[in-house]
DNA sequence: TAATTGGTTCTCTTTTAAGAAAACCAAAAT
DNA sequence: ATTTTGGTTTTCTTAAAAGAGAACCAATTA
């Protein structure tokens, strides 16, 4: 996880949401288990809801929050889609940057237009994949 | 492309190639452009070929080597099945360690799922963009 | 054989990022 | 009105990463 830009800590806190018995816990509990400091905590879950990898509930109008993974927030269409088009957004400027009309050029205007394809397959896919899941539910 | 895990002169060496004319440069080149250190260079060529951004080549038998952004490696169909993989193995040792079999299990299971529809997917859509890019030369 | 080229590797310094500790703050409870 | 709860923000320290510089090494070339 730290491999993907996560501080330690976040990494931790992503790890120990996931595999905890609930999925949830709260600020207090992260600080007792783990024996961080309430910053780093703090700081961590900051940023983890920051790229929705986290995000957080009260329950019952209390003040304290559950922080949970928000694992499908990182497969959402509007997610994606924003991702694909930065990234061919970021080829294509590169094209008009360099001018020159090589092969170089070529090949990313070639991944440019993979990303364009993506851009119109991902949501296809998306919608084939909820419908196994709304499938699975109706099953149980 | 610091934010992608790269350094800052990984990062600039990588920008330099793309945006260069010739898109490849030498060793040489590099350090005399940025005026670094041949270590950083040396050590930033050395992690950004580890991820196949970038490749190295030899012309005609000299020991000279010239770098160039190996675009097309990111996109191999092998590269991206052996991550895609990698994503729902994670996926699947997380359920088998959490053994409860709650509606955040089912929820690593859909995610899982997901992945492996890509890991099903992906070719198929690489190879309508080979067809779309052999087409493109023949026009030429 | 000696010198040069094209790097690599090692050790050390500098820079940056992570985390601790304490102060702080707003909402809720007393 | 004061205290407690659930955090956040700020400042400082420590730890980790980036890069410098020199030594080194294997191919080439002279």
């Amino acid at each position: 996880m730290e491999s993907m830009g996560l501080t330690p800590v976040a990494a931790r806190i992503y790890i120990y949401l996931m595999l905890s018995e609930e999925h949830q816990a709260t600020f207090e509990q992260m600080v007792d288990y783990f024996g961080v400091s309430k910053s780093a905590v703090s700081n961590a879950l900051k940023m983890l809801e920051s790229v929705k990898m986290v995000d957080a509930k009260t329950i019952g109008g209390q003040r304290k929050r559950y922080f949970s993974v928000n694992m499908k927030g990182m497969f959402s269409e509007e997610y994606l889609s924003t991702r694909i088009k930065a990234f061919y957004n970021l080829l294509d400027d590169i094209r008009t940057i360099r001018k020159a009309d090589d092969d170089f050029s070529g090949e990313l205007e070639d991944i440019s237009g993979l990303y364009k394809m993506m851009l119109f397959e991902i949501p296809l896919i998306l919608e084939r994949w909820k419908r196994t899941i709304a499938l699975k539910q109706q099953r149980k």
